[in-house]
DNA sequence: TATGGTCTTGTTATCGGTAACAGAAAGCAC
DNA sequence: GTGCTTTCTGTTACCGATAACAAGACCATA
């Protein structure tokens, strides 16, 4: 009507005259500017742009033009308000410098990138108190799922989660107490699984090495793990080495060496709580001339990057975090699934397999 | 007033009748709510939200009390409409299983958490039809920075990013045909100087391994710094050896080899073109009995983790990916200030320095 | 020709906040 | 007491989309 200062900017502006509120300068076009140039009403420009909705072809082909003429970008943002869906997923990671959890992560995004859903990824430096902080913050973005590792949660933060009414899943580590849904495997059996194969593959004076504080978690499992398999075998179970607080390191894994010799001499596999403890034992075992493994067998956990270059290779646990991220995905589009259906799901648990890895070291 | 319904939901409904739009069943308290119960204003209940406005310290007070006591947690999505700020900072990634990209996520990440903006990630698995679904995505999201890696962009990609009006950063390479701005290293310094430092450390028949197919990118900009420094100390420029096309592979890197020892049996440092492919030549020099670094001294480029677990440890190229992050987290923060100010920026180029690492193979 | 269904499009009223402005109250100098 | 800041709070009008309902056009059927 009356604004001829833009030319190149095709009646982008010029609605109603305000006399207050907020200006808007060279805005960037609304959906109301294509509806304008297509001559339908801002709804049907809404409806175009979606699969479900019923808009005449021919129609939707002059709306998508003038889309791709004026270069419209629909704001998520509006839409995200209007529609109550922000088609968010929330991911709270410990860190993302973890290659299990980078593949969990990118696992997941693939899947739910699929149904048009972006994550949004917090990290926690394995702290509770910032996950609450995170966590916090992603409240705000309603997202449609949260998904976390379990490591303990404050109680704010666990109030928080189960009042947001948002689906909650804790992924990697099962929950003695789970807050909602569950992803994730069994350190005590994939313990008591390895543990096993050694046992069968005639091992028969076998130790454990792990963490001095393992308060309840991981590590504990996996003890346990352990203890199970060796007491059914009518083996020795107490052959328990506990090397420096938690997390253990190579250099413990290292050091724990004389000290099992000097104990348990007749030692003939050990079982480590993690694959750079196991590592470092079997670096130590090359300096001083210990054969792996024909003067002992060494297995870890977790098949991290290091076991598969480790020479021997490392016999580990494999956890497919990939399996993880995907399984989560899918959970997350079937409560999402349910929720429109109006279904109310129970709360889930899935199990993801492991494998033992066998490798040179056993 | 009114509803009696639900006791324990303090209040929360109730506001106008609606005969038409939409039903508004047991939702989560709004800013309205908290108003109501602390008897102010919305606006008030808003100003209290942030740091920087002015209200009355009682005033203040009562109002994080009844948001503490009704659990109120604030929707960023109609604040994000409202303010026409999102509080997004995009980044696309080729991957996210790569140590060094997880490096420079979590510095950025944590640089901007400070100032409440939250990264949105995408990832485009080193393709650039991907990259310009990935980027129309974020654009919905209306970030207030889009951080992208270069390794060409579509023409649409580029079209849409220039449109949009979002600051924009290319991270970790330097384009020569930068979107905007720039944080990032050279790979012709980089490659100059660490071939530098194997001259000044007296070798003086060098090769260069690369990609048969660098085209243009990272590998081509290696070979010319390499070539430079080569021939600015008066040495034989000829020595190039192609392996493979990109991207190059530690198998690539133990064939290459043998084709070096035929060719030019007497060279005595190779520069690869990155830390994959030097290890398989070192691991390859180990299994034929050729000493390094006394027989063939071998450098890489990266600093990747397997350079230094193999042995003898790599000298390579360290390009500090956390600082990458950090200083990209500094730029944005710079520009929004800037952007709040009224001012207008021209495109920054910050420079990151990298570092020779020098280990035991050369 | 009246009736009912399907397909397509429009109208209205929000979603839950915040920008911009206005105005009241309080403090201060003269 | 007047006029001028400063501090605090309220009012109004949006931000840019979509849910829910309504209604017109068109067709087939009875």
């Amino acid at each position: 009507m009356s604004n001829s200062e833009k030319p190149d900017e095709p009646d982008a502006n010029g609605v109603k005259p305000r006399s207050r509120g907020r200006a808007r300068p060279n805005r960037r076009p609304r959906m109301e500017d294509v509806a304008r140039l297509a001559n339908v009403s801002p709804m049907t420009v809404s409806r175009a742009l979606r699969y479900d909705s019923p808009v005449a072809e021919e129609t939707r082909k002059r709306i998508l033009k003038v889309i791709d003429e004026i270069g419209y970008v629909p704001d998520q943002i509006a839409s995200g308000l209007s529609s109550q869906r922000s088609g968010f997923v929330a991911i709270c990671l410990p860190s993302l410098n973890n290659s299990h959890f980078a593949d969990t992560l990118s696992a997941l995004n693939r899947r739910i990138a699929e149904h048009d859903l972006q994550v949004l990824i917090g990290h926690t430096d394995y702290r509770s108190d910032k996950e609450e902080k995170v966590v916090e913050a992603m409240l705000r973005r309603r997202p449609e799922a949260i998904v976390l590792t379990y490591d303990g949660h404050t109680p704010r933060t666990r109030a928080l989660l189960q009042a947001s009414g948002i689906p909650i899943i804790e992924i990697w580590e099962q929950p003695k107490d789970p807050l909602d849904h569950v992803v994730g495997f069994s350190n005590h059996a994939a313990s008591y699984a390895i543990t096993s194969r050694l046992i069968q593959d005639g091992y028969t004076r076998l130790a454990f090495l792990g963490e001095a504080t393992d308060d309840g978690s991981r590590g504990a499992a996996r003890r346990e793990g352990f203890l199970q398999a060796v007491r059914e075998a009518g083996l020795d179970d107490t052959r328990l080495l506990y090397a420096a607080r938690a997390p253990i390191t190579m250099s413990d894994g290292a050091r724990a060496v004389a000290g099992l010799r000097e104990t348990w001499p007749d030692t003939d596999a050990v079982f480590a709580v993690s694959d750079p403890c196991a590592f470092g034992m079997i670096s130590e075992c090359l300096r001083l001339g210990i054969s792996v493994p024909d003067d002992l067998a060494i297995a870890g956990f977790g098949d991290f990057e290091i076991g598969r270059l480790s020479l021997p290779g490392l016999t580990t646990v494999g956890v497919d975090a990939d399996a993880i991220g995907r399984k989560t995905g899918d959970l997350i589009i079937e409560l999402r699934n349910a929720a429109r259906a109006g279904d109310i799901i129970a709360a889930q648990h899935v199990d993801v397999p492991i494998s033992i890895l066998k490798r040179g070291s056993s």
